[in-house]
DNA sequence: CAGAACTCTCAGCCAATTCTCAGGAATTCA
DNA sequence: TGAATTCCTGAGAATTGGCTGAGAGTTCTG
């Protein structure tokens, strides 16, 4: 198994290359974002691990370049817990999970065995609005870590809503979006989906993600309510 | 999210629609050119998967075209791989991204969910007067930082003076831009409205942004008041 | 094939918004 | 100063928009 390791810290980067190794790892460390995202791009390796805080080009720049190439090898972001970079954020671009600074290298190691295992599926990102997420390859969502059973029509209005989260979308952009264009039916539709919508994502957690914007439409709260 | 196949062989098409559609997208089918093109016009869709060779006009003149009209809307196409055409000019005609013949459904599905993501939505004009802010597209209104939640029509009145901000406005200009054309209530609406409007954008902040233009109408000062 | 899950229609209720109206305040002008 | 004009505003009526439960149709699944 072939790792790439990102990471400008150099007492941290050999600490990792001598550990990674030790497990059974064949261990390549850059130092900085631009030799970091020419490496990734260049080899196939079985996973990465991206610092986000590095020199030159950052982590989610890295991760989020490498998925636009259609380069969908796993990758697990470092993030330090210091409020300015964030899990969801990481999620986001892209990446395939997180560790938070400061870590213990045996949950790392095992994350990585676990990455490695699930392959380089192209596996697109996960869209997040608090702790409100949603995968739309592997549509499944979940709150708070608690798995949400969505129906088809209700999965796919709340990926629209999450991917224009914080703007007010209007009834009728949903309906366009979400439902055939040569939909004809009453266009409360939308108003009763959002009803069901709140009572899985928003009511049983006391939260209130969609709101509505009386005669304008519904807004999807980003920071989930 | 609503995708357009502009595909003429129907077999494909038929499983494009199927499988995409399972995938939880909603999916409109043109089988040729032309029909591809218009229907392209004429909806707002997240994405558009669109073959080269087609009865009518080819995929590269469709996109062409669309890109000429202004329409960015993310489009990824279908290169056959026999030579005659190829991907360097698709890309040169403003597709997004490409895929040859035959490919994997899975890979498609990947690179789609990348373009959706990704995203085309040119950033929306914002109207400014001082401190004071509205976004036409989000819906959304702040003054000093501060979100300022307007009914529909203070929305509208509101929009309309920050368009002809420092121009005094009559109200009869006001009556027809902002009510129905065919509006026979109480002129005095307007007047109404402006009050409602100060209370929300002047009094809380101790302005004056709306003025009153005794025998005139009203003007919005570009300063914010 | 039967039951379950899902999608959609519909009508009634409630609340936000829109609008009317009339009296009072401010301004203009003789 | 007083009358005419214009504007402001509070009260409340009328309208509209949004939410929901009930239930009918449709599709999936075992």
């Amino acid at each position: 198994m072939r790792v790439l390791v990102v990471e400008d810290e150099k007492r941290l980067a050999a600490t990792l290359k001598r550990g990674l190794s030790s497990e059974g790892f064949a261990v390549d460390v850059a130092l900085d974002g631009p030799q970091g995202l020419w490496m990734a791009r260049e080899h196939p390796y079985d996973a990465v691990v991206l610092d986000i805080m590095l020199p030159g080009i950052n982590g989610y720049k890295i991760c989020g370049t490498l998925r636009e190439e259609g380069n969908w090898m796993p990758i697990l972001m470092l993030t330090a817990k210091d409020g300015e970079y964030d899990e969801a954020e990481a999620l986001d671009t892209g990446a395939d999970d997180f560790l938070s600074k400061p870590f213990s290298f045996v949950v790392l190691v095992a994350r990585l065995r676990a990455l490695v295992r699930r392959g380089v599926r192209p596996r697109p990102s996960v869209l997040v609005a608090g702790d409100l997420r949603l995968d739309p390859a592997a549509r499944s969502c979940t709150r708070d870590g608690v798995d949400i059973a969505l129906t088809p029509r209700e999965f796919s209005l709340l990926e629209y809503l999450l991917r224009r989260a914080g703007e007010v979308v209007r009834k009728t952009e949903i309906l366009e979006h979400v439902w055939d264009y040569d939909f004809d039916g009453d266009p409360n539709i939308v108003e009763v989906y959002a009803g069901y919508l709140r009572r899985k994502i928003d009511v049983p957690f006391g939260r209130h993600a969609l709101e509505t914007v009386r005669g304008a439409g519904y807004c999807l709260n980003p920071q989930g309510g």
